[in-house]
DNA sequence: TTGAAAGCGCTAACAT
DNA sequence: ATGTTAGCGCTTTCAA
């Protein structure tokens, strides 16, 4: 492998010259450098990344760091089109990408700053974190930069991006009302969950405004899981025959739901409508369609590393950014003729 | 942060001593290492693994170059898939992960060598490349070690894993034949992937076996993409009313194909039969629900990770690894009453 | 316009 | 058992 004395020496000149001529440099004479261009095509060089970031401490790299990227994930896809976005962001604006995924068992041996600073990744992108996560502490306390996804919290070096879950769950479950459905039953994810908490908010909200009482035996936590939601649904509608409509904290859980309808022998949608939130894949697939809240999470991942490279380069802008949804009308949400 | 020397000082021995002590040398006393292990911990210092790499000339990181990581592949997700094997196998193994994504634009500024050297990684997965990519040749000439995901090339510093494409395809046609299937067409992806050849190789020999004769105009390509396959579904079954069955060289094709046939009006599985190959997540939800031939995305980036560190650590083993098919029955596929 | 020298944080011979 | 020294490949003062 060539380095800058190889090409220093051929062209007999000094790496220092070397150095300004291919980092652009204007004090250098424009024959010279073009010599050492020449020349370190010829010898095929390419400056090592790493010997650079030592001497100047900066490693233009940052850290997208999930816990649990674990194969189930492909169903909703969820960490997968972060990464996109995360990378394509990260790609346009000069910055390495490094992946560092933690489990339970990694984070014994492990604190949070030693995962960071051993790589020196400048920044860091948290993705898929529970609120009761005792990483989120160490974050908190750190100094190293971060953008938390999905956990509103704000402090000097950390700054989120999330979705309006509250709105895109009041605008699911309003539309259910305006359908005429009058017992609208909700299944939620878990209560570690920050977009849990606002998206049972925004399904309070719309039956507030429509008088409708609040009634807390028609929420159940699912866990985000199809098969948890699929048996929660099963008891909540043997234990609730009057409910017409449900609205599912996540499309994956409502696949679970729609699953439990089925094996009751209802007829979907006409039994029961649906609507889920986050617009996966299978949600255009499954019979019948969701009609779904889609949220952005490619986006999700892009506009993260846009305020994390914001914060890095000290550039004094706003630390959130909350993204909003949009409905997607499909075949599961139906007029109710109760 | 601190350093080396920052330890060293606070410790009053030398920095030497202090390298020693936390990288576990018994030439040193184990009171030292023991002071040396406090006051680490007190200064929170991690080692940079910058400074180490650098000496060492070790990086202990391999890169995961991926073609087009876009957010289309969520649709069968087996970048994501690939990656969660890779990130498994290397955290296991002690390798860190870079995530190098290139396009066609960013391959004419940068070669491949200088893509990996760059970033100091000692060895490459490469995923999703096409046979007729100019990176390819740039590989094989290359001396840093790299395993090939689905392209079988093999070389000192380069080998390969992938699955055992032939055999699947024709199983699959298999079955079809099986079932009392006389027309079966196929719907491949493109000619410049290995792996469409190998499972046209497949469906021909499935054929043979039967004596039934090849018939050209039975293959049509989909280019591996959803909307392609419907539409030449929809001539090829226009084209040749007599097919009563097809076999997909990939399961989003057959989502392609199934949407085709039932905008002619076909009832599936009744007057045409399908399978599909992959068995994305999509195809266990699709009406009917898609019998596939599946493959192990996971795995092939699991051992692939093996494969290639075995490479870099001078094992002599084998440069290359075939995974096998596992044939799942669904619905889409009946016995042909024709 | 160019070069010499120092140093980033670490490891590894080679003393002692 | 511990310290001294050199050096990995690069950038950056400071001089010339």
């Amino acid at each position: 492998m060539a380095t800058i004395r190889d090409v220093a020496k051929k062209a007999g000149v000094s790496v220092t010259t070397v150095s300004r001529a291919l980092n652009g440099y204007s004090d250098v004479n424009e024959k010279t450098r073009e010599k050492i261009k020449m020349i370190a095509q010829e010898l095929n060089y390419s400056p090592s990344l790493l010997a650079r970031s030592l001497v100047m401490k900066k490693t233009k790299t940052i850290g997208l760091l999930v816990s649990g990227l674990r194969i189930e994930g492909s169903k909703d896809n969820f960490t997968f089109e972060v990464l996109c976005g995360v990378n394509d962001c990260a790609g346009e604006l000069g910055y390495e990408l490094v992946l560092i995924s933690t489990d339970s068992k990694k984070q014994q041996e492990k604190t949070y700053n030693q995962l960071c600073k051993e790589r020196k990744v400048e920044g860091v992108i948290l993705q898929g974190i529970k609120t009761d996560d005792p990483y989120l502490d160490e974050v908190l306390k750190s100094d190293i930069p971060c953008i938390l996804i999905d956990i509103p919290i704000e402090s000097d070096s950390v700054g989120y991006v999330t979705t309006n879950n509250k709105d895109g769950a009041q605008t699911a479950v309003e539309h259910l009302l305006n359908l005429g459905h009058k017992h609208i039953a909700m299944i939620n994810g878990h209560s570690q969950a920050f977009v849990s908490r606002e998206r049972l908010a925004g399904y309070q909200a719309a039956l507030m405004k429509k008088n409708i009482p609040f009634n807390e035996s028609y929420v159940v936590n699912g866990a985000f899981l199809e098969d948890t939601a699929e048996r929660e649904t099963a008891k909540l509608l043997k234990a609730h025959p009057e409910i017409s409509a449900l609205f599912c904290a996540s499309d994956l859980m409502a696949m679970g739901a729609i699953r439990a309808a089925k094996k009751m022998g209802k007829t979907l949608p006409k039994e029961l409508s649906i609507v889920g939130f986050d617009n996966i894949i299978l949600s255009a697939y499954s019979t019948p369609s969701l009609s779904t809240i889609a949220q952005d999470r490619y986006k999700l991942g892009f506009e993260a590393t846009k305020l994390l490279t914001n914060l890095l380069e000290g550039k004094e802008v706003e630390k959130n950014k909350v993204l909003q949804t949009t409905f997607i009308k499909r075949e599961s949400s139906i007029e109710n003729h109760g």
